[in-house]
DNA sequence: GAATTAAGCGGACACGGCGTCCACTTGTCG
DNA sequence: CGACAAGTGGACGCCGTGTCCGCTTAATTC
């Protein structure tokens, strides 16, 4: 075997111009598609078709439907993810020297409040990403774990770990989708889900 | 349009029993494909085939997958369903009359043991029945619902109803089965249930 | 601005699962 | 034993997936 890593590996090598046009016809076009019907029932052929490429092109740079959607996806949840690191309170940790924090379950009812907009304003890409047992798999899944798990920990539960993914089930996109279609709102979705905050890690 | 409804539909007619040994060969063999490896996976051919059986004849009885699943499913739920219903405390709603059934946090927490229980050795039953978002449309699914917003209304809880989807979340076939494999014990997962029971409709 | 090179392109192809259809077989009943 | 309906099973068409390979075109060099 030849080793093949002499001298790093350079500059990365420029997209080209006719790849990033069709990059962002492609991620315009199955942005639509998802936002139209069922984000499961969008084919690649459907995506291909509908951004004017073949699919061989398509293929070329995602393998998949689901890393189509994660590429739309992803700088939404990195926003989320920055806020809960370094935002205002609730949301984020506030003055971490002044010990003036606010208390574990207000941050996680202020997570669930920001995961429920994000829900509402993204759901059908998150439905189009990973769906089913492969969500848990996810980057961004295992974020959300950690911090939910920090929470738990600091609110003094046992098994955090266990009980942040306990906590994490009802956001499950599914879910949602599901309850916003039998016509609950996305207020009633928070409020109940501020209850379970408070129940589950207040000092109850 | 001729109406096709009078003198009720009279005897059922007898299953003839080359059909009845074949219902019996496929069961047996959906059962043994499904508990061997992904029941995502399974396809109708497979079931045919180890049956023994042409896909016609598969299909002549179950149009899909999922109701094999849930065929050989139902019998464990409905033995459940009738304990929560009837049965002892605390699972069951205790003496009517005397007024000193359990609390609805006990007996939340018993029915999430029981669904644990019941998870543990099905699991791949649930998953070869209805996945995803078609889970929340199995009448087995609305019972659950039923029950666990009445234990809400019951603990006074406003909005049983969505707080009833959030607490079964927790519950989701995909989340256990991937908990299980990430070497988390049964054991676990009902003490991570049990104080979310508490939590959520405690007097807390 | 022509020549060179490699990245990009896209249609054709094989594969596999789904669901249907229909000619044949077999159990059941008179 | 004969008639008939219920049951059987394999062949067929459809659709989505993922790969492969000859052609095109953007970028670079002189």
């Amino acid at each position: 075997m030849t080793t093949e890593l002499p001298l790093a590996d350079g500059p990365p090598p420029r997209e080209r111009a006719d790849a990033a046009r069709n990059r962002a016809k492609v991620l315009a076009a199955a942005e639509r598609l998802f936002a139209s019907g069922d984000p499961a029932a969008v084919t690649m052929d459907d995506i291909a078709r509908a951004a004017g490429i073949g699919r061989g092109t398509l293929y070329r740079r995602y393998p998949d439907r689901a890393s189509i959607a994660r590429a739309l996806l992803d700088e939404h949840e990195r926003a989320l993810q920055e806020r809960l690191l370094r935002g205002d309170p609730p949301l984020g940790p506030g003055d971490p020297a002044a010990g003036t924090g606010p208390a574990p379950a207000e941050r996680l009812a202020a997570f669930y409040a920001a995961m429920v907009d994000l829900l509402e304003t993204h759901v059908h890409l998150v439905l189009g990403a990973e769906t089913g047992e492969a969500r848990y798999r996810t980057g961004a899944h295992a974020f959300w774990r950690l911090h939910v798990a920090h929470l738990a920990r600091e609110a003094g539960r046992p098994d955090p770990e266990v009980l942040a993914d306990q906590l994490l089930a009802p956001l499950a996109p599914e879910l949602f989708r599901h309850q916003r279609e039998r016509g609950v709102t996305p207020e009633r979705i928070t409020a109940g889900l501020t209850a379970l905050a408070h129940g589950a890690l207040g000092q109850g």
